[in-house]
DNA sequence: AGCGAGCCCTGCGCGC
DNA sequence: TGCGCGCAGGGCTCGC
């Protein structure tokens, strides 16, 4: 369950679980959901087996898991979730299908576990990787105070919720792309936590054509959009994301409502709830942009 | 250096 | 009923 509201679902639903949790015992069924671990299969479960987690960990659509480490050694389970990943906490005799990595957990108040990572297209994934200091010494993420992060997200930008998200960088960075507005959205470089959901549902919020380039949108509208991304990425949020199918669920299984509040994706061929006419669906990137061509044109320049 | 295409995968629903 | 095609919420790497 891909994008940042999703994913925050999962780790609110991990961190009491996790945290001050031993694994007791790992089984990879899909050597794939390794790909991004830097050591063969065999590797990664020596190091996880007896080790304990400190905490659930997010930025953007990211999530990590720090372990008990060695001062000045510290790791983490860097966990992606890719288009069809999903964490379910089960109890030890429950099975679920397309389960590729299983982690089982002893907790000293809450016992003992099942940590399903669960992924039916694999292009999610489970690795260990070496937490290293944030550039601006803030906190890593959402969900713990240590100013670390792994080296695997190091890359991605810190996304519109996290309090340390810098607003002026991120206009002056949307000032020198040429490129659609969309693809910026997309860009974990630039901002993180964005995904093809709500990318087109702030920009129909917005009123900004997808395809409009970044450096033309005028200071105003560039901040109405951040305001819009913001807006739309809590509500979801609160209402447990967005899940279309029994695919997208929270550690409990249980889906989100936010499928209900959309505007704009998925929504093609019904009314723009704005204007009243057809919502369009147009391929960007090889994959769909839903948008109303009447509320959001193309702009000249500002 | 920035940008866009291609690729990594499985499974579902639709139209023929 | 069966099959092929297009579609799906992401991100990395590689050319130009």
């Amino acid at each position: 369950m891909p994008e940042l509201p999703e994913v925050e679902v999962v780790r609110a639903g991990l961190a009491p679980a996790v945290t001050g949790a031993r694994i007791a015992s790992v089984t990879v069924f899909d050597e794939r959901s390794l790909r991004r671990h830097p050591g063969p299969l065999g590797d990664f479960v020596e190091r996880l087996t007896g080790r304990r987690m400190l905490a659930a960990v997010r930025r953007g659509k990211f999530l990590w898991l720090p372990l008990e480490s060695l001062p000045g050694e510290p790791e983490a389970i860097v966990a992606h979730l890719g288009m069809s990943g999903q964490v379910l906490l089960r109890a030890m005799d429950a099975v679920d299908p397309l389960t590729r990595i299983r982690l089982e957990l002893t907790h000293p108040q809450h016992g003992d576990l099942r940590l399903n990572f669960v992924d039916q297209r694999i292009f999610g994934s489970m690795a260990i990787d070496d937490l290293v200091p944030t550039t601006d010494g803030e906190p890593g993420g959402a969900g713990y105070s240590a100013a670390l992060v792994p080296t695997k997200v190091a890359h991605i930008a810190r996304d519109p919720l996290d309090a340390a998200f810098d607003d002026s960088v991120f206009f002056a960075r949307l000032a020198r792309k040429n490129v659609g507005i969309k693809r910026v959205l997309l860009d974990q470089t630039l901002i993180s936590g964005i995904g093809n959901i709500y990318a087109d549902e702030s920009l129909w919020a917005a009123r900004i054509h997808y395809e409009q380039p970044a450096a033309s949108l005028s200071r105003a509208r560039a901040r109405s959009l951040l305001a819009e991304v913001r807006l739309v990425l809590t509500r979801a949020l609160a209402e447990g994301g967005t899940s279309f199918d029994a695919q997208y669920v929270n550690v409990n299984g249980a889906s989100g409502y936010f499928s209900h509040s959309l505007n704009a994706y998925g929504q093609h061929g019904k009314p723009c709830p704005r204007c009243g006419r057809n919502i369009r669906r147009d391929s960007f990137m090889n994959r769909g942009s839903h948008f109303c061509a009447f509320c959001q044109r193309m702009r000249a320049p500002r």
